[in-house]
RNA sequence: GUCGGGAUGCUGAAAUGGUAUACAGUUCAGUCUCAAAAACUGAUGGGCCGAAACGCCCGUGCGGGUUCGAGUCCCGCUCCCGACACCA
């Protein structure tokens, strides 16, 4: 028998829900209230998607169909993180401009994602590169600046000698440049920071109001680093310790050391001890944590000991003494640094800030906004920002306060600032004259489902503290964006590698679209295993469920039209609504789609009403198999969408089985079982017919025993041996 | 080193403290076919006893413990993955 047409049924469906603007995202919230569900923006690179880019989108896609389905208001909008390094690397080896490129490689990635059936409401669109969205991220800026939040200050910043660029963190790989492999230096250039510190206690406090995996708070507790010491002078040098108790054992100061390791010539007081110590330059102090100076107690670190023994220093044996402490401040200390956020690139945000030499930094007039990215760049690099070459850029640039010529500032916004606000964008995407109604954002907001990558200490950080802002300067509603936050496993390439051009082991989701369908790659990615788990692509698993889908279609052809009498049927597909309802609300999608397999297996020994059974399954397979689904339904009678339907309920009467299997154990050990019907599997019959049995007759053997009896499930003769 | 997460058949994996290996994949055998593919049926942790059936033993990284009963809880390890890392 032949297999279902899929690119047929994908056709007409993508077409039908496209013209009936299916997934438009309600303009009232429903009396059961809203849910905001939503998959990390991608950068639309263009390779167009990835299996990975599937994983997440399919599992928000199946939430947020279920939720539709359950009567709840559901946003469920789709953008792009469009600003970025690889559009500029690739303008500087072609000559194209990034907004060509990137406005292609959204087309590909937008129709990528409606072939897969992913239920988006369009009309909210975002692009992190349209001046109409980075217009707002320029005046977050300036809220910022205007609240003494964004600062501009010398720092030192990775730099690549043989591409000559700045390169973000993330880029440096071993102290190299992932690109070209040269060693990076460090260099020192006058940069704009948020000043993320000042957040320090509340980014952590609120990780106890979020839920979200161990790991990723974890990570975030570990970066914001507080530590509990004091702060303890030696004469003019301060140290920060945890170790205070240690203090009449520190036999010399060691402070960050800017060129060679070596004695500073000059002693202070250690303050318990009355001692004079002598005052080192050490490798291993870092000038960006505490005060830029330690204590060094060798007998209690061994950085220090270690320290101390290549520069032949005392070495002082003692007991901690918590009495030390009345020689210090307490002092609360953060790992934390403040947020560097210029880039020395062309392909970002700019910066909305003017220098004057009278004024010094001026923010630009709101009314001014969007400052546009010029057009007239030669992106090569030189070592300096690429804008700076621009003639247009600085053309008739006057100072906002003083009206006097003066200069734009030439570097552009890291691409985190874009995605650290993104999700309030999409609660009002095209407002003109505001970032955003505060009704809006307080009628949908917070993000009810987060799933993403773990960009634990990258963009989760710092989309955290831009809402916090906005929170504080009462545009936001609530302090935390992301109420729960599933971060999804990679997907290795079938060698067990990360899927990468250099091992050839990419897969495409469109290939396996064109070869299997859109819903057979879907359930094919989340039957895998748990969402969070690193997991290795295998195509004959695709197969696998390929295989599944088309007997049930064939079984469908055949028995859609059946009418019957409640029979078995009933109480199978009622458990199975129960099993996907219970699967879907844990996210655990695989044991979901493995109870459908379950349940269509059973489905071929029982009997009943066809017709209703196979409504019942259409329904629960629907935001799975959202085409497949679609046709069945539609061969059902319908003429509404599968997809607008409510979710079915469940009759817990009818879950329960009437054949129960009782065990019998012998001292835990299974040695008997019995099929008993549900009224009957009481302890004394159980018992009764345990003991008439002659297998559990020869374990007693007239020895002793007492029972445990587990209702449903089994009882457990434990035998007084000896 | 610190923090977090893991370890279950040949593979991906399932299992509110209660029948371990569901659901898939793989492989093998069979049906159909001139043949192959597809589809369908069956088998697929190790061992023992057997002609077969029935049955028995061992099995969830290792060693202990709690419990009538442990993959699951507790203590101590080993290894793997991820993040951070001279953070005082």
């Amino acid at each position: 028998m032949a297999n279902f047409d899929h690119k047929e049924i994908e056709a007409k469906w993508s077409k039908i829900w496209d013209d009936t603007n299916l997934y438009k995202t309600p303009e009232k919230i429903a009396s059961k209230g809203k849910k905001y569900v939503l998959g990390m923006w991608p950068y639309p690179s263009g390779a167009g998607l990835h299996v990975g880019h599937v994983e997440v989108f399919a599992a928000t896609d199946i939430y947020s169909r279920y939720l539709r389905m359950n009567g709840y208001s559901v946003i469920h909008p789709m953008g792009w993180d469009s600003f970025g390094l690889p559009a500029e690397n690739y303008a500087i080896k072609t000559g194209i401009h990034p907004s060509i490129q990137t406005q292609k490689s959204i087309v590909v990635f937008k129709n990528q994602m409606e072939r897969i059936g992913l239920a988006y409401d369009w009309e909210r669109e975002l692009n992190a590169s349209d001046p109409e969205y980075y217009k707002w991220t320029q005046w977050i800026f300036i809220q910022l600046f205007k609240k003494g939040l964004a600062y501009k200050a010398k720092a030192p910043v990775n730099w690549c000698p043989s591409c000559e660029t700045v390169l973000a963190n993330e880029q440096v790989v071993d102290e190299k440049c992932e690109r070209c492999d040269s060693v990076v230096t460090q260099r020192l250039m006058e940069q704009w920071f948020f000043k993320i510190t000042d957040y320090a206690q509340r980014l952590l406090d609120g990780l106890n109001i979020i839920d979200w995996p161990a790991s990723t708070k974890a990570m975030q507790r570990n970066w914001i680093g507080r530590k509990e010491g004091h702060k303890i002078k030696f004469d003019d040098i301060e140290v920060f310790t945890t170790r205070i108790d240690t203090l009449h054992g520190a036999s010399f100061i060691a402070i960050a050391n800017d060129s060679q390791e070596g004695f500073v010539g000059k002693y202070v007081t250690n303050p318990a001890t009355g001692k004079k110590i002598p005052v080192w330059r050490a490798d291993y102090v870092l000038d960006t944590y505490g005060t830029g100076a330690v204590m060094g107690v060798p007998a209690h670190d061994e950085r220090d000991l270690a320290f101390a023994k290549k520069y032949n220093l005392e070495i002082i044996q003692m007991q901690p003494d918590p009495t030390m402490e009345k020689y210090g401040q307490k002092k609360v200390q953060y790992r934390l640094r403040d947020w560097l956020i210029s880039r020395q690139r062309y392909w970002g945000t700019p910066i909305p800030m003017v220098n004057c030499e009278i004024c010094g930094w001026q923010p630009v007039p709101e009314d001014q906004l969007p400052v546009k990215l010029p057009t007239d760049v030669d992106f090569r690099p030189t070592g300096e920002s690429p804008i700076t070459r621009s003639k247009t850029f600085q053309k008739g640039v006057i100072c906002p306060k003083c009206g006097k010529s003066a200069k734009r500032e030439v570097d552009t916004m890291d691409t985190f600032v874009d995605s650290s606000w993104y999700f309030l964008r999409f609660c009002d995407p095209t407002n003109l004259n505001a970032i955003f109604s505060k009704d809006k954002v307080k009628a949908w907001t917070p993000v009810d489902l987060y799933i993403g990558g773990d960009h634990a200490t990258t963009h989760l950080i710092f989309a955290r503290f831009i809402n916090m802002f906005l929170y504080d300067i009462k545009l936001v509603s609530v302090p935390e964006p992301f109420v729960k936050f599933y971060k999804n496993g990679h997907v290795l390439g079938e060698d067990n590698r990360k899927m990468s051009k250099r091992w050839g082991n990419i897969v495409n989701p469109l290939e396996i679209v064109d070869k299997f369908g859109a819903d057979s790659l879907r359930l094919y990615e989340m039957f895998m295993g748990p969402l969070d788990m690193a997991k290795v692509w295998n195509t004959s698993g695709v197969e696998g469920v390929y295989r599944f889908l088309n007997r049930l279609y064939r079984k469908f052809e055949t028995t859609f039209n059946l009418d019957g009498d409640i029979g078995s049927l009933n109480k199978i597909t009622n458990q199975l609504i129960g099993r996907v309802t219970r699967d879907i609300e844990n996210m655990t999608f695989n044991t979901g789609i493995a109870a459908m397999m379950e349940t269509f297996n059973k489905m071929s020994d029982a009997t009943g009403n066809w017709r209703l059974a196979w409504r019942q399954f259409t329904l629960v397979l629907a935001p799975f198999a959202p085409y497949l689904a679609e046709e069945m339904w539609q061969k059902l009678g319908h003429t509404d969408s599968v997809h607008s339907q409510r979710w079915p309920e469940y009759d817990p009467a009818m879950v329960i089985d009437e054949k129960i299997t009782m065990v019998v154990q012998i001292n835990g050990k299974v040695r008997e079982k019995f099929e008993l019907d549900s009224g009957e599997a009481g302890e004394d019959k159980i018992k009764q017919l345990a003991l008439e049995s002659a297998k559990v007759q020869n374990y007693l053997k007239g020895a002793s025993y007492r029972t445990i009896f587990v209702p449903c499930k089994l009882i457990n003769f434990i035998v007084n041996t000896k």
